[in-house]
DNA sequence: TCGCATTGCGCAATTG
DNA sequence: ACAATTGCGCAATGCG
């Protein structure tokens, strides 16, 4: 969108079966010529390729006619996949990260909801304790029946010993 | 984990389409190179890798010497940093990924924890209100000295019925 | 200024 | 045939 980037690959002029070297040294037209292997079919390099046997006569592999319009078509095509791809591959990252942070932060209140409910319960506890020795001291002495009206079982006692 | 065999860029894995041959530095090997030389500046970086294109006649700038030895050690240096920011990037990502899923783990850890708080909180209180019942329902017919009038003063307010 | 680290981009091979 | 991925190299830029 920003960048036109349309420059017409110059390199090979060549409709002679060959292979551009890509490797390195062949970006630009710089003073080196690039490099041209001579394809030998069955030979070099080429065969061992894609495991598929190349026939002696004539190489078509995919399709490395450089220099038609179609593959022209066909690498921006692919170029804004990539660039499409690339973006979604790191937009996604971005949102897993985000995603670390929303539940690292969920992960907190969780845990301070944890301890609330913890010490809540410990008071509780706390009281029933309290008031099953107050009920002991007092049932015992006089009989597990009859529980005697006037008792002073105000449970609203809190006191720390 | 590294991998080594980095010493001279060749081919890479494959090596199907593409063929090594060194422009003319070292390692003595292929190298019948017709004699051409177009000097086409024009088109410029863009080639395979590159991507850059420069229009003015004159692109030394950056003292793009590209056939020296420098230049070569230079590139070669940068491949294999991109190559090891590269392998960082993804490996962060991938932990990124890991700590989601602990986290979202832990997370449902903890609320499960919290039902289970909830709960043996629900029972205690339950239980608190039960026992205030029996408590004010012993008291009234027998004990005339009863507390009257509040009779519902528990302090322990509850949202359950 | 040098040197590594990041990042955007294009090419080609692979995959779905 | 075609879009999406992936590995890789180049160059610009960031950073110390």
């Amino acid at each position: 969108m920003s960048k036109p980037s349309q420059q017409r690959p110059n390199t090979d002029q060549n409709g002679v079966s060959v292979s551009v070297i890509q490797t390195q040294a062949q970006s630009s037209g710089v003073q080196q010529v690039p490099q041209l292997v001579p394809v030998s079919p069955g030979g070099g390099g080429g065969g061992g390729g894609g495991g598929k046997a190349v026939p002696p006569s004539k190489m078509k592999k995919t399709h490395a006619d450089k220099d038609t319009e179609e593959y022209r078509q066909r690498r921006e095509r692919n170029n804004l996949a990539v660039k499409k791809s690339r973006m979604r591959s790191k937009q996604k990252a971005q949102d897993t990260q985000q995603r670390v942070n929303e539940l690292k932060e969920e992960n907190e209140r969780l845990e301070a909801k944890i301890k609330l409910l913890s010490k809540e319960l410990s008071v509780l506890k706390d009281l029933f304790l309290e008031h099953a020795h107050n009920l002991a001291d007092n049932v015992q002495p006089q009989g597990p029946e009859a529980p005697a009206a006037g008792q002073n079982n105000n449970n609203n006692n809190n006191k720390r010993p």
